[in-house]
DNA sequence: AATCGCTTGATTGTCGACAATGCAACTAAA
DNA sequence: TTTAGTTGCATTGTCGACAATCAAGCGATT
């Protein structure tokens, strides 16, 4: 069992550096001052770790074994799972601890049902509450996300990046810090973990960078109605595509339900 | 200072059996089984109290004066403020402690937007995924909820807790765990701050009732559109009727921006 | 043989004390 | 008088140990 999480500890280390890159990217331009305290760091660990699969989805939390692997108190560590059940990657019970939370295909919908409401919002109020110059560098980060993933063909984690980065953007761009608030830190982290867990890369890659584009620029018309529909339309397409992988890998080693 | 506080606390305590009414009431529809840790009591206390506005808005979170004055450690108080901070009641700094959150203008309209959203897809969500049994249920609360209010004219918190309760109701209808989270845990706390340090109970209330009986109606109908749309209308009117009172109040004693 | 109750083990919840960090007042120099 | 530096204090972050609660295994009884 310990053997097991050793091996599977060494692929995901194989992983890493472009996790790394991943995470420098969201740090620098996200809002993430964070890791100034222990709690502070512990959380990103666990996050990775549960985002990448590193700790089984289902599986429970055992406090003492955290603090033990990450040679730290129980003190930040209860800290940091508060905050993980807080973008629900993991549920607690009371005096019955944490569990991490399961994949399933009515999950999937539910959380896309909110996305697509939740971004289409954001969009229409980017479309009024951007200025001209935040516009211009979203543009001008889609063009360079481009060309560097049509250098790094296949390299999922770019792709993920990008994308990451444009419904970031547009949804600081609202401007309300609620909205922010929900779908930078709350959602999208379990996002993240249904697609990277899904094995997401596959064909959409160029057709995702039409439609980011097609959003932005009805945000530079301030064309708030069409930026939404068109947001809209793109995150059910992409909730669609992960459906039928979450729906095969269900039925091979049953994560549904 | 301490002798204020006593005050405060004599005053708060002359409304608490309408509190427990209301407080109990929602306890027994709504998903609280929570009351079982000493951090979960110690929070629903320090929710009243900011919500009431016996901790002043804006004012600093003293974690060892709090353990004092609710005689417990200061481990299961951290973990109430951690569950406050994500319920939007209270903003914290590494290393610098926790504030009560300050009502502004700006706050409220941000917040309900997000509701009119929100609450505009609950309602949408709604219409298809209620039973009819759930439907009834609701209307024959709104005509129990209409004949309480009618024997005591002027107790807000009869209002209070019947719009809670109807809100609380379609929301649940939608049947979305996510959504439910956001409105029923994260948002609401904040919502009912607003209005209660408002002093929300004006002449809105048969119209309130007229309104929820609409949405209620177009749920029935399984009209999804519609609902979605007089939900929307309705928490629109809700914030106007706040905005005013917030506006006014702003400018005698500063609690805005 | 099956079920109920008890006991044991482990896990979570709570506590008090210590360490580290940040804030503020005070001093001294320009 | 103002500003920079320093010192002291208060608050937060962290730690290890204790208490309360829950789960499971064992034994006794019907």
């Amino acid at each position: 069992m310990q053997l097991k999480s050793y091996l599977t500890n060494a692929i995901i280390w194989l992983k890493l550096p472009l996790l790394f890159n991943y995470v420098d990217n969201a740090m620098k331009n996200q809002h993430l001052p964070e890791p100034v305290t222990a709690a502070d760091r512990v959380l990103l660990e666990i996050q990775r770790a549960i985002v990448e699969g590193e700790i089984a989805a289902g599986s429970k939390i055992s406090e003492p074994e955290l603090a033990k692997r990450f040679d730290l108190s129980r003190a930040p560590l209860r800290e940091a799972l508060a905050r993980l059940e807080r973008c629900h990657l993991i549920e607690r019970t009371p005096n019955a601890g944490a569990r991490v939370v399961k994949l399933s295909v009515a999950g999937l919908v539910s959380l896309y049902q909110l996305r697509e409401t939740l971004e289409g919002m954001a969009c229409r109020l980017a479309a009024t509450q951007m200025t001209d110059e935040e516009i211009a560098e979203v543009q001008q980060l889609l063009d360079q996300h481009l060309s560097t993933q049509r250098v790094r063909e296949g390299e999922s984690y770019y792709q993920e990046a990008g994308d990451v980065d444009f419904h970031y953007r547009v949804i600081q761009g609202s401007k309300n810090p609620y909205l922010i608030n929900i779908l930078c830190d709350e959602l999208y982290y379990l996002v993240r973990m249904y697609r990277v867990q899904m094995g997401m890369n596959g064909p959409r890659v160029s057709r995702a960078f039409d439609e980011h584009k097609a959003i932005i620029n009805a945000i530079a018309n301030r064309d708030g109605e069409l930026a939404e529909l068109l947001m809209r339309r793109h995150i059910g397409a992409s909730r669609i595509n992960i459906e039928k992988h979450l729906s095969i890998k269900g039925k091979d080693h049953g994560t549904s339900t």
